[in-house]
DNA sequence: TCTGGGGTCCTAGGACCC
DNA sequence: TCTGGGGTCCTAGGACCC
């Protein structure tokens, strides 16, 4: 814990609803879900309106259909919309200071004691941070976004939590436990489920509560790491430091099927094409690993995972696929799969192999999914397959707009951007040849100008 | 129509080595 | 020949976070 509220943390309300309803004007004011719109997907973010009807991050996306009322907006992600969005939050941060350490996509910490000549009082930290909401506000279009401050990451971190959305709170040094104690522990990083129930089961229900309990306690209760964490937690004892740049520990790819699947062949081409991605992502990063991960959830939901460690370091998607497929077969697929996944871990810079690289290009994966090649794969492609929810487009003759729904070999759009007004539904053939995927729209009125040198 | 996808960190047991 | 402790690596699983 520092002398003065120098560290900010920021929260970005309700993220990936709040560019859909900046990027989609028809979509201002009303409840919009963002996630997995098949039969098995999930929520990641719902908009406060939704939130109203009892949507919820996490949640089946079938159980928010349930919940929210007709016209609801269930969308799936434009990730490379939110990415733009969140590198100009990111850069904005960075102008304050340059110690930036960006948690997620929609969340970071500042320390502002590494920025220069910045007034570290209360009121200079509040002044400095009504600022910064202002110019993500601007410069986003609207997003909005939570700022806490106070002496430490735990306590940036619930303060900007105790007042969402739009909100702003300092936590003045000296008054950590004031605010602190009386909160539920489930509030405290680390303590899902699990923890707050055997938490519960000795009566911890409060951060006081907790601060009670002697550190052989909590050591019990919670193993030696953890409970040490949640003894110096309680007392607002934080001393972990905002670290710019985190070197990568693991790179994987999963996904889980419309239907469970069976097929040993089938399935081979799923772990071909994920460790295609793999590889090609080991590559982009200049990372290889030494330990191969297969992991699967069969079908009544047990998930286990497989790996095998090499002597050396790759990053050739043969050899991950190979290694993966063979731990598939060894580990079966009795009563069907839901889920697969491989992944690599053990990252290191350099490739041994590398130094015998031969000419031969990766394995691409990027124009063919396995499920559209083979019959035996679940959903064939078909011309409506091309859209989902929320997706970009442009249409020649009618401009720029979004898909809202498709059916029945026919897709529904609406025709308008960030600077427009709401704007016309027209539903056209899905094969329409006049209809293209688009990229996300530019929601400034100019272009940003080059950052200054 | 139950339960995503990307990660991190910790624990525990067995193998192996000194 | 027996006993023992410590350290590291590997594998598997679980809790947690956004």
């Amino acid at each position: 814990m520092r002398r003065e509220a120098s560290i900010l943390h920021l929260d970005l309300d309700a993220f990936f609803a709040a560019v859909e309803q900046r990027d989609k004007p028809s979509l201002r004011g009303r409840p919009v879900v963002v996630g997995g719109v098949g039969g098995r997907g999930v929520v990641a973010t719902a908009s406060y309106e939704a939130r109203a009807y009892g949507a919820r991050s996490a949640m089946s996306t079938a159980e928010a259909r349930r919940r929210c009322p007709p016209g609801t907006a269930f969308l799936g992600g434009r990730f490379a919309a939110y990415r733009r969005t969140s590198d100009v939050v990111m850069a904005l941060l960075r102008e304050l200071s340059p110690l930036v350490e960006p948690v997620s996509i929609d969340e970071a910490y500042v320390d502002l004691g590494a920025g220069h000549g910045l007034d570290l009082s209360v009121d200079g930290v509040t002044r400095l941070a009504h600022g910064l909401k202002e110019r993500i506000a601007a410069a986003t279009g609207g997003v909005t976004g939570s700022v806490g401050i106070g002496s430490s990451k735990l306590m940036a971190k619930i303060a900007s939590d105790l007042d969402k959305p739009d909100g702003l709170v300092v936590v003045p040094p000296g008054g950590e436990l004031r605010v602190l104690h009386p909160l539920p522990v489930t509030r405290l990083g680390g303590v899902g489920p699990a923890t707050a129930e055997r938490l519960h089961q000795v009566g911890v229900k409060t951060v006081a509560d907790l601060a009670a309990k002697s550190l052989p306690d909590l050591v019990a209760l919670a193993g030696r790491a953890h409970g040490t964490g949640l003894y110096a937690l309680a007392r607002a004892e934080d001393d972990r430091p905002v670290v710019a740049e985190r070197e990568a520990k693991s790179i994987s790819q999963e996904e889980t099927f419309a239907r469970d699947l069976t097929d040993l062949r089938v399935l081979g081409r799923y772990v071909e094409s994920m460790a295609a991605r793999v590889g090609s992502r080991l590559r982009a990063s200049a990372y290889s690993g030494r330990t191969v991960t297969l992991k699967l959830r069969r079908y009544d939901f047990t998930t286990l995972t497989r790996s095998q460690t090499l002597p050396h370091p790759t990053d050739d998607p043969r050899v991950i696929a190979s290694i993966a497929a063979r731990l598939l077969a060894e580990a079966g697929t009795q009563g069907g799969l839901r889920l697969l996944g491989v992944g690599v871990s053990g990252l290191s810079l350099y490739a041994q192999g590398d130094l015998f690289a031969t000419d031969e290009e990766p394995v691409d994966d990027a124009e063919e999914a396995p499920g559209a090649e083979v019959e035996e794969a679940p959903e064939p492609l078909t011309a409506e397959s091309r859209w989902w929810p929320g997706q970009d487009v442009r249409h020649d003759e009618h401009g720029a707009g979004w898909v809202w729904g498709r059916g029945l070999g026919r897709v529904t759009v609406r025709f308008e951007g960030p600077l427009t007004p709401p704007g016309p539904v027209r539903t056209l053939a899905a094969d329409d040849p006049a209809l293209h995927p688009a990229e996300p729209p530019e929601w400034r009125v100019s272009a940003p100008a080059p950052p200054t040198p």
